[in-house]
DNA sequence: CCATATGTTAAAAG
DNA sequence: ACTTTTAACATATG
């Protein structure tokens, strides 16, 4: 689930609950999670540390801690979710912050790949059901374009403008841009009525100034409502369903390599 | 059993 | 050398 906006979700929680409380704990104990990390390698630096500053730039999270120790990267990857616990243990914030529909399946220990124990008895944990997220110390975030919240109109052009890559893959990478996944390019090419197929580098300026107008407003739009399923055209990303602005056929193809959808009618190639 | 899944990335291909 | 595409990763769910 987690693109920018639910990463942003989270990474609020997390300051919101997670700082200034005392590491008594930490099970770091998944080899996968925390690759590239020995088991206990996070454990032995975080022991006795506190959070002290919680950031994000595009879906990667990191913190600081207490005592000029390292900083701890959290990646949630395709299911994760971040859940912080009060001193009773009870659920404080974080968890169900976004979905395209509520858990049926009863919760599951194993799915809690990383913990953080505090002393005053809560927790900071990580539940990643399909295990693709990542903890890590000093996490290398230099291969990152800026976040697409927060990119210039000048850098945007320059970035986005260019490469005869389609124009999904080329918002949806990476190093080009933080923090657009696969619902929120849909989302966005949606609005700004443009055609995943287009050749990024043959956009004109205005077209470029509109996307980024539009993308910002798609993450503005699910950071408050809890997420990219709240988006306009999402839940008509399906096989047979239509635009929810003209009616138009929704069709579906592979771009970048992930499941797209988009409006027949209106997103159409020049 | 089959298909699909909100991400990343190494390897292959161009 | 640089850009683009594909496959694999580990797991859950309809």
């Amino acid at each position: 689930m987690p693109e920018l906006p639910e990463v942003e979700t989270a990474r609020a929680a997390i300051e919101a609950a997670g700082l200034h409380r005392e590491i008594a704990d930490v099970d770091d104990t998944d080899t996968f999670e925390c690759r590239p990390h020995a088991p206990g390698d996070l454990k032995a630096a975080l022991v006795g540390r506190t959070l002290t500053a919680a950031h994000r730039r595009g879906k990667s999270m990191w913190c600081d801690t207490s005592g000029d120790g390292p900083a701890l990267g959290i990646h949630l990857g395709m299911s994760g979710r971040v859940f912080i616990t009060d001193p009773g243990g009870r659920l404080t914030i974080g968890g169900d912050y976004g979905g395209p529909r509520p858990e049926t399946q009863p919760d599951r220990d194993v799915w809690y790949r990383f913990s953080l124990y505090f002393a005053d008895g809560g927790s900071l944990r990580l539940r990643d059901k399909r295990r693709l997220g990542r903890v890590r110390l000093d996490p290398d975030l230099g291969d990152l374009g800026p976040d697409a919240e927060l990119v210039g109109r000048e850098e945007f052009r320059a970035r986005v403008g260019r490469g005869t890559a389609p124009l999904k893959a080329r918002i949806m990478d990476q190093s080009v841009l933080a923090g657009v996944g696969n619902l929120l390019a849909d989302e966005t090419l949606w609005r700004a009525g443009l055609s995943p197929l287009r050749p990024a580098g043959e956009l004109r300026v205005d077209e470029l100034d509109h996307l980024r107008r539009e993308l910002r407003g798609a993450i503005r739009h699910a950071v408050k409502h809890g997420g990219v399923h709240t988006g306009e055209v999402v839940p008509h990303r399906r096989a047979g369903d239509h635009c929810p602005r003209c009616g138009g056929e929704m069709v579906r193809a592979t771009v970048g390599g992930r499941t797209t959808w988009w409006c027949s009618a209106e997103q159409t190639l020049p």
